[in-house]
DNA sequence: CACTTGACCTGTCCGC
DNA sequence: TGCGGACAGGTCAAGT
């Protein structure tokens, strides 16, 4: 469920918490949460420090001064809880235990933690995840880039590089093919998942079937101005909290509130007031109003 | 090549 | 109240 906006959001987030702070421990529940082995965890992760966090597509890269990388992938329920032990024991203190800080989640760890990071000031970052679909390892630095999922991974949406013209170029690559499965396409444009897909579709009003080589240049055009400003929009409210999404402070993001389509079935189209339906595209539950998105044959 | 299905998991919700 | 099953959806591998 993280999607571009959440992981940046979390990247944001990140970079003001934990940059610059020291590892002092790490604890996992099984190999499978950290494949890298207790050796490489000892002599590149523990006494590091953290140097800077990217982004690429859906997954974070957190650079250390070893020179190694975490690399992580959040997948559907993964979270990176950051907690300032310190400063919760004083809130607690001052205000007593449970005082709402709008926070989602309770006490850390919980249940769906897999792996515990503190840091030598005492602050700790949880990485939580339900389903445990996510995944994280540790790597050189300078190997990151070579790994295959960065090597298929294609542009980046909100970079000024992304032109129209590289847009029509990527989706061309798969131009038989339907533009739901196409948008969801890593290799094609790195970053968004089932969300933004359809609310793109919607605002450019596409049918998510059409194949891509039926779709007209205007419409190309408003797909490619409707991705980049509602992936702008999303990070600029933290992202959207369908179910399990927080930022790296625990908190909800606010941007589904703003979906015309994803979660709407029954409701009224906004533009048309046409009942918003639900089908099976690429696999997914695919939201989108009849009367707008129209199938081209 | 396009597309679907299954695997990886667990929490939630629905119908019986 | 319990229980089986469907569903959620990011990615990869395998099958049609």
């Amino acid at each position: 469920m993280p999607e571009l906006p959440e992981v940046e959001t979390v990247r944001a987030g990140l970079e003001r918490l934990i940059v610059g702070r020291a590892i002092q421990t790490v604890e996992y529940d099984t190999q499978k949460s950290f494949p890298n082995s207790p050796e490489d965890v000892t002599a590149f992760l523990i006494g590091a420090r953290i140097k800077n966090i990217q982004r690429r597509g859906k997954v974070l890269i957190i650079d250390l001064t070893t020179n190694y990388s975490l690399v992580i992938h959040l997948k559907m329920t993964g979270q990176l809880v950051f907690v300032d032990t310190h400063a919760k024991r004083a809130a607690e203190k001052r205000f007593g235990a449970g005082h709402p800080n709008g926070s989602l989640i309770g006490d850390l760890p919980d249940r769906s933690t897999r792996v515990t990071c503190t840091f030598k000031d005492g602050a700790t970052l949880y990485f939580n995840d339900q389903r445990k679909f996510g995944w994280m390892r540790l790597l050189p630095t300078i190997e990151v880039p070579e790994i295959d999922f960065f090597k298929r991974l294609g542009p980046e949406p909100l970079q000024n590089t992304f032109t129209r013209t590289l847009f029509i170029t990527q989706l061309m690559r798969r131009k038989h093919s339907r533009i739901k499965a196409v948008l969801l396409d890593q290799s094609i444009i790195a970053g968004i998942g089932n969300i933004y897909a359809d609310e793109s579709l919607w605002a450019a009003k596409i049918h998510p079937e059409t194949r891509v080589d039926r779709i007209s240049r205007p419409k190309l055009k408003a797909l490619h101005e409707s991705i980049v400003s509602i992936l702008r929009l999303s990070i600029q409210k933290g992202g959207s909290t369908d179910r399990n999404y927080v930022n790296a402070e625990g908190k909800k993001g606010s941007y589904i509130q703003f979906a015309k389509v994803f979660r709407k079935e029954g409701q009224a189209c906004e533009r048309c007031h046409t009942t918003i339906i639900k089908i099976r595209s690429a696999g997914r539950g695919t939201h989108l109003c009849p009367r707008c998105q129209k199938v081209v044959a």
